[in-house]
RNA sequence: GGGCAAUUAGCUCAGUGGUAGAGCGACUCGUUUACACCGAGUAGGCCGCUGGUUCGAUCCCAGCAUUGCCCACCA
């Protein structure tokens, strides 16, 4: 019995039914979909969502086109795997969490709650780490739960099945198999860098996440000795190590390599003048005090000049005040000290003058807006531009790209396209520049880094030292010397700057020596490793070598090959039957006492202490796409496939079809998953990818909850109905450019919805109680049915082409301005028997022509009407009216398919009456 | 300092080498049972400016102006 509607669309009764309905028949997993043994799988990943509050309107728009695209892709008769999932988000939920703290009132610098430190602050904090992580779990699972059901709300088709967390035991998994290969291959390193630091959050930053404000700021000029010099940040001048010029400057050239004497405010300084060309001579004096704690230029400076100036000196501790030797300004705030610094200058007279009004570029925190303090951390970097070490037993398919190359190769090859194209250049100028990825964060929330560090006096007293043995061949190496050439060594490193050859070495020499890849000498670090020449010996052969040293063990680079791999060359037989071999033993100077174990599980031993740090956020979100399909192991009998091969999901899955994301996290998200996603796989993690703009408000201003214009939308969908809010966001939705919403325009989708029930509930009220099997359709009826066809088509091919605003539109034009007010309307009369008539009203039927349903066919309208004209007359009126109402509902069933990408809710509730019984979601497009 | 975009109706935005489009808003008319959360209409545009290519430019090219965004270690 065909059923009829509601003279009103109730969409919240409906939508919460709807989603239930969908949901109860498993067709959100592809597990369950009746697709055919070829069917094509179709995957997209859903970007976790962070779990630290609730989705916003943003959010809703990246759910909806990832939820039209699976719908479309799913009617297509695909095998359809939308993934969801969310974010642990390490540092947005602990800035999130630190707030929370605030207004309750408790100590948020609990938020550090790192009583496993081992920088020994544990009596600042209130909170264990134990304590604070339970805290934040908990919050952040119950942000999940919300936001889990917001989703059902917006009608999101995800296969909750399958559903991941970042912090998920088998994503931690992945995630730790990642570094430790990456470790492996050289490109994870921890090394001593001036970082990004944020005084207020206690942690580094990445170079993404600092915010460049223009500022206007006094330049102060600043005399030291015969020289003066310009700089915004006096307070630094306790850590200054030396002085610099450009090499070229021709007014400096007599002071480059001499120690000036200076005054200073804490008494007479002494420092030497060094030539480095990054210092800009038309800039200021062309002088510039060099201060490698506080200044990540001037660090990089002092790498280059190790041998002739000293280190870093901090004098700015992590809270941002100055410490150490900084006399009666120690405890000061930077800003504090700024000010009573260059008034102590003045009073001495080394303060020359002060330019007041000096624009300049300050970093600072993107989530807090204080200005970083650049200090000196030893941190994990991930090396984004150098190929990766070859690890001899390492059989998989290396394709020795460096990730930044991997990156661009990726995009360039086509294998990933990007929406709007244009960005695939400013992802491409972006991967050009890249520098390496700072991914340590001194938080509590999140991946903690499987790495583990121990003191080195406690082990072996012979693997203190580090040791490097040498051929000395005369002859080429002092070639290399006399050609410029700075490199000396060709395996394990090479003197820095050292303008000797190794004859000349003594015992008492320091000397720097960087890695360098076997084979192709490329450096692989810039990491400087200082040593300590603490004794030389020279044998004649290699046995005689061998019996005083085990090469093999103490060999710090490549502890097993040493030998095979000396004795393999000839040409080094040759050498050293003429030179001998000199071995020098190295002791390191460094401040590098530890020793460093990565891996996934803890190293067995003695006094191993874990790394307190976690990861960045996103170097586990950038492993998504593989992570979360390889947590589905094969064999896993939940998600049996239906042939009778059992697939894992990675297999099954990967690449994934689209990413769907908004272009602020291009760099951040999108940019690293192609990179670790091929680094790990080979293989792209998606082919796609499409970046949606972010939301504005109806007046064009970003939202944010200061301003108050935040939209939720639930509230939205509450009021106007998840269908009239998703269409709204997509229509007038285009890649890369923001959109605009406004209660208005969800006003009119709801308008829209209504729109549709309503033609719906018309064509369904003339809904004849039984069809014939044999309908002669009229050539109008043909023409029609071809048009909602064709619109049909044309919304399928936009939707394959990324351009949802254009199908969606199109499917709403077609229905409103063709259907239901063209072709409805026009087919009136034809329904009620009009045609065979004159045109007396008094003959007219009152009724609607078609019987109804629990109406006999004798009392129908239309019979009543028909008495009046003879048999063969009534047959062909009912013919017609058949014919007319049959065109009707192919078209609204056409019109039903083509909207349910958009509007879920409303299609699959007329659907059903239409069809009791069965289900739009899977009812092929 | 580099780069990317935008500039079209009152507003928000699509779009195309040939007659300029939608939604909202405005105005006029219309309540015949699918729908007033409606229908039929109307008005409103040197498609930022200046050149060039072209038979023809809102579209392609160059320059300019304005706006926005991204990137960048000149202290």
């Amino acid at each position: 019995m065909p059923e009829t509607l509601e003279p009103h669309y109730d969409h919240l009764k409906t939508e919460e039914k709807i989603y239930r309905l969908w949901e109860g028949s498993g067709y959100f997993s592809p597990d369950k979909l009746p697709s055919k043994k070829t069917a094509k799988p179709f995957t997209v990943m859903m970007p976790p969502p962070n779990a630290n509050g609730s989705l916003h309107i943003g959010h809703a728009v990246g759910i909806t086109l990832q939820d039209v695209m699976a719908r479309f892709a799913r009617m297509r008769g695909k095998k359809t795997l939308w993934l969801p999932g969310a974010d642990h988000a390490g540092f947005e939920t602990q800035v999130v969490f630190d707030k929370k703290l605030e207004k309750e009132g408790r100590n948020s610098d609990a938020l550090h709650g790192r009583s496993s430190d081992t920088e020994g602050r544990r009596s600042r904090f209130t909170m264990s780490r134990e304590e604070l992580w339970k805290e934040i779990w908990d919050f952040t699972q119950t942000n999940k739960k919300v936001m889990e059901n917001q989703l059902r709300k917006l009608g999101a088709s995800c296969d909750w099945s399958r559903e991941k967390f970042t912090l998920d035991p088998d994503i931690i998994k992945t995630v730790y198999e990642t570094f430790e290969r990456l470790y492996k291959d050289g490109l994870a390193y921890r090394d001593l860098r001036v970082v990004n630091w944020c005084p207020k959050h206690r942690t580094a930053l990445s170079d993404l996440e600092v915010k460049y404000i223009e500022r206007e700021d006094p330049l102060y000029y600043i005399k030291y000795g015969p020289l003066t010099l310009a700089t915004v940040r006096p307070e630094t001048k306790f850590g200054d190590t030396a002085l610099a010029v450009n090499p070229k400057d021709k007014r400096y050239q007599k002071y480059i390599g001499k120690v000036i004497e200076a005054r200073g405010i804490l008494g007479p300084l002494k420092f030497k003048v060094i030539a480095d060309d990054a210092i800009d001579p038309k800039f200021g004096t062309g002088v510039v005090k060099v201060t490698p704690a506080h200044d990540p230029l001037d660090f990089e400076i002092w790498q280059r000049h190790k041998n002739e100036i000293s280190g870093p000196k901090v004098i700015i501790d992590e809270s941002g005040r100055l410490t150490g030797e900084v006399g009666e300004f120690k405890g000061l705030k930077v800003s504090e000290a700024r000010q009573k610094v260059s008034e102590a200058m003045e009073k001495i007279g080394i303060l020359e003058k002060t330019d007041s009004h000096y624009k300049h570029q300050v970093a600072t925190c993107y989530k807090c807006g204080n200005i970083l303090e650049p200090l000196p951390k030893p941190q994990w970097f991930i090396r984004m531009t150098e190929k990766p070490r070859q690890v001899s037993s390492d059989k998989r398919q290396a394709s020795g790209k460096s990730l930044r190359d991997l990156g661009i190769d990726a995009v360039k090859s086509g294998k990933i396209k990007i929406y709007p194209k244009r960005t695939e250049k400013v992802y491409m100028h972006w991967l050009k520049n890249i520098r390496d990825w700072n991914i340590s964060r001194q938080i509590v929330w999140g991946i903690r880094i499987p790495a583990w560090f121990r003191e080195i006096s406690n082990i072996k007293d012979q693997r203190s030292k580090i040791w490097d043995l040498k051929i000395y061949d005369g002859r080429k190496t002092f070639e290399a010397l006399k050609n410029g050439k700075k490199r000396v060594e060709t395996r394990a490193g090479k003197p820095q700057g050292a303008e000797k050859d190794w004859r000349s070495f003594k015992i008492g020499d320091v000397i720097n020596f960087s890695l360098v890849e076997e084979g192709t000498e490329r450096i692989l670090s810039n990491e400087v490793i200082t040593k300590e020449i603490v004794s030389i010996h020279h044998f004649r052969t290699i046995d005689e070598l061998l019996s005083k040293f085990d090469v093999n063990e103490i060999h710090p680079y490549h502890p097993t090959e040493y030998r095979s791999w000396w004795e393999s060359r000839p040409i080094f037989k040759k050498r050293i039957k003429k030179y001998g071999i000199w071995a020098f033993e190295l002791q390191d100077v460094n401040e590098k006492t530890q020793e460093i174990y990565v891996g996934i599980a803890p190293p067995s031993g003695e006094g191993w202490v874990q790394d307190p740090d976690v990861f960045d956020t996103w170097f586990s979100s950038g492993q998504w796409p593989f992570a979360t399909l390889l947590a589905n192991k094969k064999g896993d009998t939940r998600h049996v496939t239906r042939d009778m091969r059992r697939k894992s999901d990675f297999e099954e899955f990967y690449p994934t079809d689209v990413m769907a994301t908004g272009y602020d996290i291009l760099f951040f998200w999108v940019a690293r998953m192609v990179m670790l996603g091929l680094y790990r796989t080979d293989k792209v993690p998606f082919k796609n990818v499409y970046l949606h703009g972010l939301v504005r408000d109806k007046d064009r201003q970003k939202m944010s909850k200061s301003k108050g214009n935040v939209v939720d939308p639930l509230g939205v969908a509450e009021m106007y109905g998840a269908d009239a809010l998703r269409m709204a966001l997509v229509v007038g939705n285009t890649p890369g450019n923001d959109i605009a919403i406004s209660e208005d325009k969800i006003r009119g989708y709801r308008n829209f919805a209504t729109k549709i029930w309503n033609a719906s509930r018309f064509v369904l009220m003339n809904r004849p109680s039984k069809m014939p099997k044999i309908i002669k359709l009229s050539a109008e009826d043909k023409k029609n049915i071809a048009g909602v066809i064709k619109a049909k088509a044309a919304v399928a091919k936009y939707i394959e082409k990324f351009e949802f605003h254009l199908a969606a539109e199109k499917a709403y034009h077609y229905f409103w301005h063709t259907f239901a007010d063209k072709i409805i309307e026009s087919y009136k009369p034809r329904l009620r028997g009009e045609e065979f008539f004159a045109s007396g009203a008094a003959m007219r039927p009152s009724g609607h022509g078609l019987p109804q349903s629990g109406e006999s066919e004798a009392e129908s309208p239309v019979n009543i009407h028909a008495r009046d004209v003879n048999g063969s007359q009534k047959q062909k009126i009912l013919a017609d009216q058949l014919a007319a109402y049959h065109t009707l509902e192919t078209i609204l069933l056409e019109s039903l398919k083509m909207l349910h990408p958009f509007m879920p809710f409303v299609s699959e509730e007329i659907y059903g009456k239409l069809n009791p019984g069965k289900l739009l979601i899977i009812e092929k497009w």
